[in-house]
RNA sequence: GGGCGCUUAGCUCAGUUGGUUAGAGCAGCUGAUUUACACUCAGCAGGUCGGGGGUUCGAGUCCCUCAGCGCCCA
């Protein structure tokens, strides 16, 4: 025990010999039973490090530490989500490159000095080259934060969802659905980002309000009696109209269901359709169907049962348009294709204004364009509208498995309970099944490849899959089962998928790459206890997770979930890139302290969005420094003092003291216990404080006394046994202080210490109320004192304390120590019915 | 449009199944002074618990309704 306690220096210390002495490292023989094993979020290393991280991540160590105390083998893995487009963006910007797959590999590529305006282009093989350098060092800056935070993992149960060892159980997992039917691929109308280039998935949408105009244009009808008008936002796409479309109560169309109308300058008949997803409300409560301008224009597309006219390419471009052709007539095919060689491989905003021109010269536009405001679907990460590209994609098939995945989340048990609305709601409003391919590089293939026939066209209903002992597999590089390198693109010969995984479809098997799937270690460890998360990754990373797990295993991943809350700013706003306002976590680490960060993180409710706060993570900073001090002291009075037991707590002071700490490690237990780590810390704390300020001031001259002394021997033992506990107690907030203290007069880690028990106090003892009561008299006499600004030590001539007969009793037995803390000279006790306590300081003299 | 959460002292938040004068910390104010701790200790002051209505002997807590803030889904 230092001579000047200081938590300077207590992280340096702790953090080396918690390696060395592999405190937290996970035993692999443990069974299931004796096993608490936690799924811990992979985060996505290219992004930035967030305040937000220290938050969650503190919540599931918190449970780890409980649980390992508790006597549990604590699974606690770390992985690292480096694969998926963050990081393909994050290479792009940082090196100055461009993947182009169709270049061959450049063993010898160096990348440019500086990232230039116009980026290079290099194979795939050398962006993944470059993907996997910069991940391995985003992810040494996590790490260290984690470590620096005291997170609880085992080190060595460390993986990335880009190993091989995550792409074999990626891909297996992929194969294994793809057996069961589970997982399909087809060529559908896909929410397509153009600037990525990838197909991107219902989850990874967001609608975001932008201004538009609505154009009213006139059709033709089709017998030459007069026009119809429509509105549209999207005037573009008139080329690719097949169909208008009114609500089937809509009183003004009834007479148009069943025939037919002419597109202005494209001359195109297209029917007068009925459907009850037309808003009469909306535009002129008639609509035009292209192929395909929104989601509701895909559900009409495929229940109405109309042709294809698809004209926006993958990278946002108008495509050739085939007038003419056997499903795409026209009155006047001349007219169509010279107007439309206008169009052609221009952008959606270039054609609009041709368009919209075009329609005003020749009469069609009706009146002036009307500007509204409405929601427009985006990819989370994307800076342009989705648009609606046809293409061949891997599917999950949720849709169809929709009441299982609902009723799994209610077998899970969500902590807060209200979050699974959450999930309840986001599966009720599924509308596509899950679409797992992306149009990228960076990420797991899909480990399959088709066969070319004579002619060289690709049979993709056919799919060559990978021998399940040889992934992880890139059917990019290598050849089909059966196939040799020189088959490739050739006609009778393969090719390989070209797309890779979503990272969710990896991510979702953070249980089976953990636990190692198809080793023992798995069903030691599944399904899991524990998933602790963010609640904004709800509907990706849970559901996802959720899903794979129904299938492969036919049960939940994971019996609770424990989801976080946001760290808001300061100022109570959510915290975004474009605003500015995200705040990094090492200068406050740095600044305050681990054990101070957790503190402030730990008061944040499960559930419940909490600010920043700097003078939460002072009063962690203060605790931890109570700590050590009261720590000090109560062992500088032990010194000597050996072999105390609860029995020798005989004083009823201490024994009420005992009766109050027990009750407190009931409470924290189970607040523990139900996920309610903030409840834990809040009785925990009370009860310390108290403990310094109250039982300490009034145990302290018997702590003096002679050790043989059967009163002085009750202080020690209550002292020893109450500081014994609250270090334990406190143990999961402030893990550097609280070991800090322990080694002090204990053996081995305090995290590895049994968490306290009503045991270790011989049972609990009744509570008698002496504590309270005897504190009550004596926040009089400091009252007293205060009001007339004298010293506590100040002398107290004559203390009367009035009360009824059993609680001046209670008071009595609490004498001694009253006397002493109090500084009373002389007592006296009045029976009465109202408590009182009336206080005569001694004279200046 | 459907759903969820929140609204308690200047600020941040506790208030378990309805039960005595509504709690804590911080900030503020007034003091103390060093045999664990100035990164300390004591004390004081501060609230018609978002508005309205209802149930009840009794409502911060239950019910209805309105408002504001935040979020999820469509």
């Amino acid at each position: 025990m230092p001579e000047k306690p200081t938590i300077e220096g207590l992280e340096t210390t702790w953090l080396a010999r918690w390696d060395d002495e592999r405190v937290y490292h996970f035993n692999r023989s443990a069974s299931r039973a004796e096993v608490y094993s936690i799924d811990t979020p992979p985060p996505t290393v290219s992004g930035s490090l967030h305040i937000g991280h220290v938050f969650s991540y503190t919540h599931a160590d918190l449970i780890a530490r409980f649980q390992r105390m508790s006597g549990k083998e604590v699974f606690y893995p770390m992985g690292w989500d480096d694969n998926g487009l963050p990081t393909e963006r994050r290479v792009e910007n940082y090196f100055g490159v461009r993947c182009d797959p169709s270049l061959p590999y450049d063993p010898d590529f160096e990348v440019p000095a500086s990232p230039a305006e116009a980026k290079v282009s290099i194979s795939r093989k050398n962006f993944v080259e470059l993907c996997q350098r910069l991940t391995a060092t985003d992810e040494e800056v996590f790490k260290n934060l984690w470590r620096h935070l005291g997170i609880s993992v085992d080190w060595t149960l460390e993986y990335s969802t880009i190993s091989p060892h995550s792409q074999a159980i990626s891909q297996r997992a992929f194969l294994e659905m793809l057996e069961r039917g589970e997982v399909y691929s087809s060529v559908a109308p896909t929410l397509w980002d153009v600037d990525f280039r990838t197909a991107v998935s219902q989850a990874e949408l967001e609608d975001r309000e932008r201004p538009a105009n609505y154009h009213r244009v006139a059709f033709a009808r089709g017998d030459g009696a007069g026009q119809v008008e429509i509105e549209t936002t999207r005037p573009e796409l008139l080329a690719s109209c097949v169909a208008l479309v009114a609500h089937p109560d809509d009183e003004r169309y009834q007479a148009l269901f069943g025939t037919t109308v002419v597109t202005p300058l494209f001359h195109v008949e297209v029917p007068v359709l009925a459907h009850e997803l037309a808003d009469p409300a909306k535009g002129s409560g008639i609509a035009m169907i292209c192929t395909f301008g929104d989601t509701t224009d895909v559900t009409w597309w495929r229940e109405l049962a109309l042709p294809t006219r698809a004209l926006i390419g993958r990278d946002g471009r108008f495509l050739p348009a085939d007038f003419g052709a056997a499903d795409w007539p026209t009155r006047d095919l001349a007219a169509a294709t010279a107007f439309y060689a206008q169009l052609e491989g221009r952008s959606v905003n270039q054609v609009r204004a041709t368009v919209v021109d075009a329609l005003r010269e020749n009469g069609a536009l009706i009146g002036e364009l009307r500007a509204i405001t409405h929601p427009v679907k985006f990819y989370e990460k994307g800076e342009r509208p989705l648009e609606i590209v046809t293409s061949r994609q891997w599917f999950v098939k949720t849709l169809e498995h929709r009441d299982e995945l609902l009723a799994r989340g209610e077998q899970l048990q969500w902590h807060p309970d209200f979050m699974k609305h959450r999930y309840r709601s986001w599966v009720e409003g599924l509308n596509v099944d899950w679409n797992i391919s992306r149009q990228r590089f960076f990420g797991v293939p899909f480990p399959v490849w088709y066969r070319l026939d004579e002619h060289g066209v690709v049979d993709f209903d056919h799919p060559l899959l990978a021998d399940a002992a040889a992934l992880p597999v890139d059917p990019s590089s290598d050849a089909a089962p059966g196939f040799d390198e020189s088959q490739r693109h050739q006609p009778g010969g393969f090719i390989g998928d070209p797309d890779v995984m979503d990272t969710w479809a990896t991510s979702s098997l953070s249980p089976q790459i953990a636990g190692r799937w198809g080793t023992d270690l798995f069903e030691r460890i599944f399904p899991l206890d524990l998933r602790p998360q963010a609640h904004e990754i709800i509907r990706t990373w849970l559901f996802s997770t959720v899903v794979r797990s129904h299938f492969q295993h036919d049960s939940l991943p994971f019996s609770d979930a424990l989801i976080s809350g946001w760290v808001l700013d300061p100022d109570r706003k959510k915290m975004s890139k474009s605003v500015g306002n995200v705040v990094t976590p090492m200068p406050l680490l740095e600044l305050h302290g681990a054990d101070a960060l957790r503190y402030w993180a730990a008061s944040g409710r499960p559930g419940t969005d909490t600010a920043i706060d700097e003078a939460q993570m002072k009063i962690g900073r203060r605790l931890a420094i109570k700590v050590l001090n009261v720590s000090k002291f109560v062992l500088g009075r032990l010194e000597g003092v050996e072999g105390l037991h609860a029995d020798d707590v005989r004083e009823p002071l201490d024994r009420d003291l005992a009766a109050i700490l027990a009750q407190l490690i009931t409470d924290a237990t189970a607040a523990f216990q139900g996920y309610d780590y903030a409840r834990a810390l809040e009785r925990t704390e009370a009860f310390f404080w108290s403990f310094c300020d109250n039982y300490v001031e009034l145990a302290k001259s018997r702590a003096y006394g002679d050790p043989a002394d059967p009163a002085t021997r009750s202080a020690h033992a209550t002292l020893s046994l109450t500081l014994a506990a609250l270090q334990r107690l406190l143990a999961p907030f402030v893990p550097f202080v609280a070991e800090e203290v322990w080694r002090w007069w204990h053996e081995g880690s305090v995290h590895r210490a049994p968490w306290p028990t009503l045991e270790e106090l011989a049972g609990a003892p009744a509570a008698t109320g002496v504590y309270g009561a005897v504190g009550d008299v004596l926040e009089a006499v400091r009252r007293e004192k205060s009001t007339h600004k004298v010293s506590q030590r100040k002398g107290v001539a004559e203390l009367v304390v009035v009360a009824a007969g059993d609680l001046l009793d209670v008071i009595r037995s609490g004498q001694r120590d009253l006397i002493d803390a109090g500084v009373v000279r002389g007592i006296l006790y009045e029976e009465g019915d109202e408590f009182a306590v009336r206080v005569t300081l001694e004279s200046e003299a």
